[in-house]
RNA sequence: GCCCGGGUGGCGGAAUUGGAAGACGCGGAGGACUCAAAAUCCUUUGACCUCGCGGUCGUGUGGGUUCGAGUCCCACCCCGGGCACCA
């Protein structure tokens, strides 16, 4: 029993017998409350990293902690194993991507279970896996026979790097590509589309309803964009300036209607489709010049602030007529207006918007303000509250209601409608490349577009194919996949050879776990109602928008085609957002090669001790530094517990039995504090106050084992049990060795203790007495005092009276028995 | 510009309901054990004044509410993140 505490021969033990007996194995039809668990399933990149360990441990320790609560707790994991490192691996090396991602799962699995992560393994899901490619394509079809999938040409965002079309959610806000960092350029492009802009407002309305960091609901709701406004018609304005009824209006977008009798010219964007039509045989050649130097400018330079006005913009010789004030208004192209955003014109009201300020400045062009500004204001436009001013029948009003009144008269004189817009635009899931899933479509000329029957699928990737580093996806070159018959007619066709961007695969795998082997649907209604949503999902911040945006739209439609069942309508009912990890200063990332590799660490001081050197450090939601990581104080502490439970710390004198004494019942109302502490603590996402917890109550436990009357023996052995039983969840391996070498037991099978919440208060407390709320005494006093005892022994402290100058206090605040405050 | 977070010792952080600021760990100092070291165990550790008893100050800044504020209110500064010529 004396043997030192050895981490490594200890864990490697109880890993293979997790394993061995399928502890985390469980069934669909387990009678204990279900609870889903799920941590984002990773990306095969080789044995774990840092962030791996953090998330994992995060995971499992909720894990372990729901089980011993007693819930039926599904644990899955799988491996994110398309993607483009594997395919550029290809590209530099010949070795098929598949060979390759599948060195890579074996290294990371093994390292999962290295760190102590326990799943159930039967439920394993490989995205490269035909079984689940299989109904991932079943998927696509069915959402394209639903209209929720399409192609359609429109302006792309290429990234050269990747060699392929990206999402926007995968533009960063500089316009570079999240992954590879290139400037991204746009390409007008022919691509397949999920319509995610159907769901605009139910993804907005729907984060009202789900426990996820308010930071996350945030970015999702900014991401979103939703904005309230007004569209309106300004009609084309004839050679006298009157309106035409003989052809179309131009539309506009406005949120500040109010405004309307301020509009002194109007703008469309460069690419607006009546461009041409609009421009005066005069302007032709200036518009055409201009349109050319858009088209050839990149986003960043067309984004940016800088850059005169007058030269952004150029007029099309033409007027549109102000509807409220019947006079015609000159129109311009300006590269700010933006094609995809609204209706791709705007109208100009230079007194209430700055940039609009700023370029009837520059074309000199007339300034109404319709807003009153304060006194003394001496900015440009103004966009603050104020009664409205040469607007008629509006003057008067304030913003808001003139707002109102100005759409209602909108409206009743069919002029336009209030309209909301959305920032957010169809996800655009086609990628040139190779090592993806297969969109399951085909092209034929007399047909067009069909999707594959779902009998004919999945259609697989072929193994025979050559990779060149052009970007050209091989698939584009290998006849065996290309040549097809139509579905519909049987005549002569192609193969769709785009692939779908990854984030599609993750956008259901927490659907299929609930149901992995199922061969007739993707998952059953019954498996999904059992376990989804998903209890706790836990992953890192980067995928706020992207990843966790996708797999709400994914729900809902699944969920509105009927194949996801029907009262499930987000996936994600708790989510826990991890904070990264980072080294010099630096985000810890592969691509930056700042890495700290988890097996040197695993090797020495072993898979507890890092982590709990995970939990210790920070909130886990904050970002750490590496080098704030404490693992040999972890290892230190852990060897604590372990000379503690072994009695080698045992120094004092041996243990007694016969009637505990009022140490003994502190030492023992102590354990039931710790177990409630943790159980708080863990509920609440507290990980590095329950380790402190388990420290403190450690630190009292030697005080306990070396006092000189020494531990009564029944007290310090429940005071152990307790103790190892609320450490299990964090560190498995140890509590594990140590319970079963104390009681030939599994502590993972085991009950989480519960705490005697008559044993949560203590006897005797700590009374301050506070002068003019300032400290200056502290007295040991019984629980249960009474306020009139509270203050009779606050008054007879000798520090006390010393500040009472001899006199009594004007006013006592009693707060038994925590405090007593005289006021004099 | 708009919207979220955050700012506490030498460092990471704690303080759950307005009631002991600094739990726990790291780092530092001292001691025990040892021939010595490692390991281990114990004590101590916010700043300033004081031989000491003790006192004063102290949670980004300035005000306020309160018997009492890290916590609530107002104004501001700084750091991090999201959105943004979005009409």
């Amino acid at each position: 029993m004396q043997e030192r505490y050895d981490a490594v021969a200890i864990e490697g033990r109880w890993q293979e017998r997790w394993r061995r007996e399928g502890t985390y194995e469980i069934d669909n039809d387990d009678p204990r409350p279900p609870y889903y668990v799920l941590s984002m399933y990773p990306y095969p990149s080789g044995p774990a990293h840092m962030g791996h360990v953090r998330n994992y441990t995060f995971g499992d320790l909720l894990v372990r902690y729901r089980t011993m609560r007693g819930d039926g707790v599904l644990s899955p994991i799988g491996f994110d194993s398309f993607g483009l490192p594997a395919e550029n691996a290809a590209i530099r090396t010949g070795q098929h991507p598949r060979t390759f991602t599948e060195d890579r799962i074996a290294e990371l699995s093994s390292s999962l279970e290295r760190i102590g992560a326990v799943y159930d393994m039967r439920r394993v899901i490989r995205s490269h896996d035909p079984d689940y490619i299989r109904w991932t394509q079943w998927i696509f079809v069915k959402f394209y026979e639903a209209g929720l999938a399409y192609r359609d040409s429109a302006p792309v965002n290429w990234c050269p790097g990747c060699q392929t079309v990206l999402a926007n959610e995968q533009v960063l806000a500089d316009g570079t590509c999240e992954r590879s960092g290139d400037l991204v350029e746009h390409r007008e492009l022919a691509q397949w589309f999920f319509r995610i802009t159907a769901y605009a407002q139910r993804l907005l309305d729907d984060t009202a309803d789900i426990d996820w960091p308010e930071r996350v609901k945030n970015m999702q709701r900014n991401w979103i964009g939703r904005s309230v406004g007004t569209e309106l018609t300004l009609p084309i304005a004839d050679a006298g300036g009157q309106a035409r009824d003989d052809v179309p209006p131009v539309e506009v977008f406005t949120t500040r209607p109010d405004t309307g009798f301020g509009i002194t010219y109007a703008v469309l964007s460069p690419e607006h489709p009546r461009v041409d039509e609009l421009t005066a045989p005069a302007q032709r050649a200036a518009v055409e010049d201009f349109r050319r130097s858009v088209a050839t400018q990149s986003e960043m330079q067309r984004l940016s602030t800088d850059g005169r006005l007058d030269k952004r913009g150029v007029a099309c010789g033409t007027s549109v007529v102000n509807p409220f004030t019947g006079r015609p208004v000159p129109v311009y192209l300006a590269d700010y207006v933006l094609m995809t955003y609204g209706t791709g014109a705007i109208m100009g009201v230079p007194g209430e918007d700055q940039r609009d300020w700023e370029f009837a400045v520059a074309h000199d062009l007339p300034i109404v303000r319709t807003v009153q500004p304060p006194e003394g204001w001496e900015g440009e436009a103004y966009t603050g509250d104020g009664p409205s001013i040469n607007s008629d029948w509006l003057d008067g009003l304030g913003v808001a209601d003139a707002i109102e009144r100005a759409a209602d008269w909108v409206e009743s004189t069919g002029l336009g409608r209030r309209k909301v817009n959305y920032r957010l635009r169809d996800w655009l899931l086609s990628r040139q490349r190779f090592w993806g899933c297969p969109i399951p479509m085909v092209c034929c000329d007399t047909c067009g577009y069909q999707p594959v029957p779902e009998s004919e699928l999945p259609i697989l990737l072929p193994d025979d194919v050559d990779f060149l580093p052009t970007g050209r996806s091989p698939l584009n070159a290998h006849e065996g996949f290309l040549r097809t018959a139509c579905p519909a007619c049987g005549g002569p066709a192609r193969r769709e050879t785009d692939t779908m961007d990854t984030f599609v695969d993750s956008s259901w795998y927490f659907l299929r776990f609930a149901d992995p082997a199922n061969s007739d649907a993707p998952f059953s209604g019954e498996a999904a109602a059992r376990w989804l949503p998903v209890d706790q999902y836990i992953g890192g911040i980067e995928h706020a928008i992207l990843h966790l945006m996708y797999a709400r739209f994914f729900t809902k439609a699944l969920v509105d085609i009927g194949v996801a069942p029907a009262g499930l309508s987000e996936p994600f009912a708790r989510l826990f957002t991890q904070g990264m990890i980072r080294l010099g200063g630096a985000k810890m990332s592969k691509s930056r090669g700042n890495l700290v590799a988890p097996e040197g660490i695993l090797d020495r001081q072993g898979a507890d001790a890092l982590r709990l050197a995970h939990l210790q450090v920070k909130p886990p939601q904050d970002d750490v530094d590496w080098e704030d990581f404490g693992i040999d104080g972890c290892a230190k502490f852990l060897g604590r517990v372990w000379r503690l439970v072994t009695g080698e710390a045992h120094t004092g004198a041996p243990a007694r039995s016969g009637d505990p004494t009022a140490a003994d019942l502190e030492v023992d109302r102590g354990a039931h504090r710790l177990a409630d502490r943790v159980t708080r603590d863990f509920d609440r996402w507290s990980y590095n106050t329950a380790v402190a917890a388990c420290m403190e109550y450690t630190n009292e436990l030697y005080r306990y084992v070396q006092a000189p009357d020494g531990p009564h023996g029944e007290v310090l052995e429940a005071a152990l049990d307790r103790l190892l039983l609320v450490m299990a969840p964090m560190v498995p391996h140890v509590t594990a060795e140590l319970w079963e070498r104390r009681c030939g037991r599994h502590i993972h099978s085991e009950a989480w203790p519960a705490a005697d919440p008559a044993k949560l208060r203590a006897e005797r407390v700590t009374l301050v007495v506070q002068v003019n709320g300032k400290v200056r005494d502290r007295l040991e006093v019984d629980a249960a005092i009474g306020e009139s005892e509270a203050v009779e022994q606050a008054l007879a402290s000798e520090r006390v009276r010393r500040h009472l100058d001899g006199g009594s206090p004007r006013r006592v605040i009693v707060r038994p028995p925590k405090l007593v405050n005289l006021v004099v």
